[in-house]
Formats: C-alpha cells, sequence, structure tokens
DNA sequence: AATACTTGTAAAAAATAAAATTACATGATA
DNA sequence: TATCATGTAATTTTATTTTTTACAAGTATT
C-alpha cells in the first residue's frame, strides 16, 4: 500500500523512543521496528525535529523530547510531518471555463476546510502519552516505565 | 498516489445534475465540465447509483436523484465512492515481532476512528442543497433555479 | 589521529493507488 | 435499422509516497 503513513510511523517512532529511552535509540534500530529503513527514519526524525518535537544531536543517536509527552498532540505530528496537506483535496483541475465546476470546487473547499477543523480539533485531544499509557496498560509491562 | 478526487467529482456531477435539470445530462456533457472523460464520470456515477443516491438508466442519459437534495449529505456521497476507506491510515506493514510497532498501531487505529467519527459528523451536516445553495447565491443567478 | 560509529540530506528509483483511457456489450430513441 | 446513450471490465498513464543509494559531516572510543 502506499497511502500516506509518515504520521502512524511518526508517532511509532516517537512512542518508540519514550518506551525505550534506555534503550540503542539509533534510526538503524528503529528502522527494524518500523519495518523500514534508517534514512526513512531520520527523515521523519527531521521532520519532527524541524517542528520543533524532538532534539537529536548529529553523529549520536540521542534523541529526546523537547517538552513533555501530555504536551506532543497527533496534531502536532500531524502538522509536522504533513504540513498543510489537507485531509481531503479538491479538484484543482476542473474546467476554468465552468462556472459550475470552478464555483462548486470553491463552496467544497470552505466545508473541507470545516471538516479539517474538526477533525485537527480530535486530533488535539489524543497525546503521545496517552497512547503511551494505553499500550503500558494493555501490555501489563510496567517495568520498562522511566517516569 | 494522486490524491483521491471521486468525492470532490462526484458532488461536482451531482451538482451539475441539480443546478441544470433540463440541459443534456450525458456523460460527455458532464464529463467536460469535471475536466475528465465520460467513462469515469459513468463510473462515479454508478458508484452513486450503488448507493441509492442516482436513479439512471441504461442508454438514455437522464440522472435523477432518488430523494431530494436536502436528504443527499456529503456523507452520503463520501461513503458511496469512497466505501470504508477511512481519512488517515495505519501502517499494517510494521515488523510483526516488535511488541511496540504491534500495539502501537493498534491504539492508533482506535485514535483514528474516533476522529474519522467526528470528520464524518462534520460530513454529515452538509448536503447538497445547501451547496447548490451557495452556489447561487454567489453567482447571484437564480434564473435556473426549477424549485 | 585513526576508526567506526552516527546523523543529516539530497537525489534517484521503485512501488502503488488513483485517474485516464480503451473497448465493447447492452439499452433507448427516432 | 442507425445512432445515440449507459454500464462495465481491463489496461495504461500519472502522481505521490516510500525506498534506496550515496555521501558529507559530527561523535566517541581507542
Amino acid at each position: 500500500m502506499k497511502y500516506p503513513m509518515k504520521l502512524s510511523n511518526a508517532m511509532h517512532i516517537l512512542a518508540f523512543i519514550y518506551i525505550n529511552p534506555k534503550n540503542d535509540l539509533s534510526s538503524a534500530t528503529i528502522a527494524v521496528s518500523v519495518h523500514t529503513n534508517p534514512a526513512y527514519v531520520r527523515q521523519i526524525m527531521a521532520d519532527l525535529k524541524m517542528a520543533g518535537i524532538l532534539n537529536n544531536t548529529q553523529g549520536h543517536a540521542n534523541p529526546t523530547f523537547t517538552r513533555p509527552a501530555d504536551k506532543i498532540t497527533l496534531l502536532d505530528v500531524y502538522r509536522a510531518v504533513e504540513g498543510d496537506k489537507p485531509l481531503i483535496h479538491i479538484d484543482t483541475n476542473i474546467n476554468p471555463d465552468c462556472n459550475v465546476g470552478v464555483n462548486i470546487q470553491r463552496i467544497l473547499q470552505e466545508k473541507y476546510q470545516m471538516i479539517q477543523k474538526d477533525a485537527e480539533e480530535s486530533m488535539h485531544k489524543v497525546t503521545l502519552e496517552q497512547i503511551v499509557d494505553e499500550f503500558h496498560k494493555c501490555t501489563k509491562d510496567q517495568s520498562m516505565r522511566w517516569d
């Protein structure tokens, strides 16, 4: 499948770091878990770094969060990896000479923006902390917690 | 992949039919407005027909709605053309031997389903009638109204 | 200082989902 | 009957994402 999965992979990477802070956190190790290659992990980590979520130092595998995990939301990560790309797209390639086409797409865009806003409010309520908490609950393995 | 645009094109097609009920509504004519080809228009109309939104008879270009336009929502059309495909996808191709990967994706899926639900509630509030009403308002051309 | 790691990044290639196209069977209408 | 139309399956093309390759540059250990 080639659906966009940077969001899911970015959350995976962040969760991996949060769950295994003492482990080897090199892009190579994380890549094994995400089932991809180190360069792609580094690309996503670069997005997260650019968005001010992650700290990392070149040459040294020691990624850390810039803020507590309960302040890192799904929306933050979505914005970090997807930027302004919306969930639903209008068709910008309609016939420009058709009054119906031009205006309907413009009106649709307004509606999509409202839907996007609702989805983003929903994403804003989900934190990395919540997700990792649920992970620990369901695995019944609190031994690796470090907080 | 290309961005999915069946939803926007399906809404375009429905609006075109609603705005121009007396015009030629052949797939060829609609395709000119959508800037695509007749077969693709027919494919989308087949989805809408299958979903019980549109009536059409083979061999005769006379598409009609099965119900009033204020009972046709964006969600209805989304379901018609996208089926169960969600807006956000988990990564199903993670390393199955990694406890973190498997569980994080499972937990993410639950979160995505909540976001999907909110987005769908938002889509449910938008009707074809509203969109075409806005079209008529902004074009200041009510002369083609037939209701 | 040498080495063996690492990250950071760009660029190219491969994969794949969506749209576009084609082809033709079938139905409607004059 | 001729000429339209729709319905639909199969194939090709296109666009986006992921994957891969490559290498510059930083870090740590010996």
